[in-house]
RNA sequence: GGCGACAUAGCCAAGUGGUAAGGCAUGGGUCUGCAACACCCUGAUCACCAGUUCAAAUCUGGUUGUCGCCUCCA
C-alpha cells in the first residue's frame, strides 16, 4: 500500500509501527458554527482511508479532535451572549449529526481540547525546561522555533524565505523573540475562559492541543497524521516542533493533506459569501450523495463543488443503488440453488473488479478510480445476474457489491421509506387499471404520484417505486 | 517576492513510456402498453512550443493559463 507523504512528498510504502496496527490522529474541527461541506472533505476523505485500512485487517485507533476553546467560539459566545461553552457543546452535538449523516464512522476516540489541559501544561513545562519555550512579560509562553533546527520540513520552508516574506505582516506589541515563534499559552482576555497556568491565568495556543492529544491518545510516535492542505503551514509543522522537540522521537510517519473543496474554482470563505453547510445540503440532497461526490476526484486535488456536479453524482449512485435494489429483489425470488458451473465462472470474473478496486485503493487512495471499478461490477452484474439466476449467485453478488461499497462508505439501502395507505391504494388501482389495459387511467395514476415525489417502475418483478 | 499544485471529450475524472478507465449529459437501437430501469452502439490524440526516445498524455526545457500556501482557515 502506498502513501502520499507530505513529508517526502512522495509516494511511500506503508510500512505501520507495529503490525496490523494503525494509530492516526486527524485534526478535526473548530466548533463555533455548523460545520461547511469543505469542513466534510477530510472527514470524509480520511474516514474512507481508515474503512480501507479496517478491510485489510488492520486494526485501527483513529482520533480526531474537537477544538472547543478558541477566538472564534468567544467571539460567537459573546455574539449571543451566552457562555463559550455552550457554544461549544452546542455546535459539536451538531457536528456528530452531520457525521453521522455523512456515514462518518465514530472516531476511537474524540477528545475535547478543554479537558486536555492538564497534559498541555505539563508538555508546555518541558518545552520551557528543555529550552524550547519561554515565558514573555505579559505571561504569554512562546514556542521558541530557532532552536529546533529541523522547522520547516513539512512545509518545505526554511526561515530564511519565511522571513523574507513575512516582515512586512509582522505584528508590532508582541513580545516575541523571533517573529516566527508561536503561542503555546497565552493570557486571558476580560470574561474569556481560562485555566490556572505557572505563567498566568489563561488558555492554549492552538497548535498544542493536537500534539498532546495524539500523544496521549496515540502514543510520542503515531502512523498516520492528517489534515487539510491549509492546516501544512502553520499547524502541523508547529505541531511537529512541539512533539518532537518535547519527546525527542519522530512525530508522525505519514502525513496526509487532503486537497480543497471550492465554489466557482475559488476557495470557499465567508468573505466571498460562497460556503454550504453540510446541514443545507443535507435538506437539498441526500448527504450520500456528497460522499460519493467528493470520492469521485482523487483526495489531493482540488476538488470543485456545483449543483450540477451534484446531479451528475446523484445519478450516478442512483445507478449503484439501483443495481444493488435490483439483486435485492433477485434474492427473495430466485430459486433457492447453488451456483451452476456457468455461475461459478461469472462470479470469478467479477473478482477482476475487485482487484481493479483495491490496486486503486492501495495506491494513494485512489478513490475516483476504485468507484469506477464499481460501476464496471454494477453493469457486470445487471448484465448476468437476473430470475434465471441461482439465488447463491445473486447473494454473493449483492455481497460482493456492498463490500465495496461499505469500504466508500456508501450505503446502497436507501432510507427506510414507507407508503401512506392512500398512496398505496393508487398504486393498487393502477396495477388493476393496467390489467384492463386502460392505460389512459393509468398513466393519469402515474403522474398523480409523480406530483406527490413518487416514481414507478414497473417491472417483471412487479411495481417498484422511490421517492424523486 | 518565496514555495507548490494543476491544465485529458459538452461536463466530472482516472491514467507517469507502448497508440486514452469510468461516470454524468447527448444521439441511435433492444426491451416495455407507454414511461422508467437495464443492455448494446455513439465521442477526445491529452493547453501550446521545442527536445529526449524505436515509442510520450506520461520524461526534460520553455510559453500561456488557473489555483493554493506563506495570516485564523478543512
Amino acid at each position: 500500500m502506498k502513501i502520499y507523504n507530505t513529508l517526502s512528498r512522495q509516494k511511500e510504502e506503508f510500512v505501520p509501527l507495529e503490525e496490523g496496527k494503525v494509530k492516526m490522529y486527524v485534526c478535526g474541527p473548530t466548533v463555533y458554527n455548523l460545520i461547511h461541506i469543505g469542513n466534510a472533505r477530510p472527514m470524509l476523505v480520511f474516514d474512507t482511508v481508515r474503512r480501507y485500512l479496517e478491510y485489510k485487517g488492520f486494526e485501527v485507533a483513529y482520533v480526531s479532535n474537537f477544538t472547543d476553546v478558541d477566538d472564534k467560539i468567544i467571539k460567537k459566545a459573546v455574539e449571543e451572549g451566552v457562555s463559550a461553552a455552550e457554544i461549544s457543546t452546542r455546535y459539536i452535538a451538531e457536528c456528530k449529526k452531520d457525521m453521522a449523516d455523512l456515514n462518518v464512522k465514530e472516531a476511537t476516540v474524540h477528545p475535547l481540547a478543554t479537558q486536555e489541559i492538564d497534559g498541555m501544561l505539563k508538555m508546555i513545562q518541558t518545552l520551557m525546561d528543555r529550552g524550547y519555550a519561554y515565558r514573555a512579560e505579559d505571561g504569554t509562553v512562546y514556542f521558541r522555533t530557532k532552536k529546533f533546527l529541523p522547522y520547516g520540513k513539512l512545509s518545505h520552508k526554511n526561515l530564511e524565505e519565511l522571513q523574507a516574506g513575512h516582515r512586512e505582516i509582522q505584528v508590532t506589541g508582541e513580545q516575541k523573540e523571533d517573529s516566527f515563534d508561536f503561542v503555546l499559552w497565552k493570557p486571558k482576555k476580560e470574561g474569556e475562559p481560562y485555566w490556572e497556568s505557572p505563567w498566568c491565568e489563561g488558555r492554549p495556543g492552538w497548535h498544542i492541543e493536537c500534539s498532546v492529544m495524539a500523544q496521549k491518545y496515540l502514543g510520542d510516535t503515531i502512523d498516520i497524521h492528517a489534515g487539510g492542505e491549509d492546516l501544512i503551514f502553520p499547524h502541523h509543522e508547529n505541531e511537529i516542533a512541539q512533539s518532537e522537540a518535547a519527546h525527542e522521537k519522530p512525530f508522525a510517519n505519514y502525513w496526509m493533506h487532503n486537497g480543497f473543496l471550492n465554489i466557482d474554482h475559488k476557495k470557499m470563505s465567508k468573505s466571498l459569501g460562497n460556503f454550504f453547510t453540510v446541514r443545507e445540503i443535507g435538506e437539498e440532497y441526500d448527504l450520500q450523495v456528497l460522499r460519493f461526490f467528493m470520492l469521485s476526484a482523487h483526495y489531493r486535488s482540488p476538488l470543485n463543488f456545483s449543483r450540477e456536479l451534484m446531479e451528475a453524482a446523484s445519478n450516478g449512485l442512483e445507478r449503484i443503488r439501483t443495481a444493488a435494489d435490483h439483486l435485492a429483489d433477485l434474492k427473495a425470488q430466485t430459486r433457492e440453488e447453488a451456483m451452476t458451473a456457468e455461475e461459478t465462472e461469472l462470479f470469478a470474473q467479477s473478482h477482476a473488479f475487485v482487484e481493479k478496486f483495491e490496486s486503486a485503493m492501495e495506491d494513494d487512495f485512489n478513490t475516483a478510480d476504485a468507484v469506477s471499478a464499481v460501476f464496471e461490477l454494477v453493469r457486470f452484474f445487471n448484465t448476468h445476474a437476473g430470475e434465471s439466476s441461482s439465488r447463491d449467485f445473486v447473494e454473493c453478488s449483492y455481497a460482493r457489491l456492498q463490500t465495496l461499497c461499505d469500504i466508500l462508505g456508501i450505503e446502497l439501502q436507501r432510507q427506510a421509506q414507507s407508503l401512506d395507505e392512500e398512496i398505496e391504494a393508487l398504486i393498487e388501482e393502477r396495477q388493476a387499471a393496467r390489467k384492463q389495459k386502460n392505460f389512459a387511467r393509468a398513466d393519469e395514476i402515474r403522474d398523480t404520484l409523480q406530483k406527490m415525489g413518487i416514481l414507478l417502475e414497473d417491472t417483471r418483478e412487479g411495481v417498484k417505486w422511490k421517492r424523486a
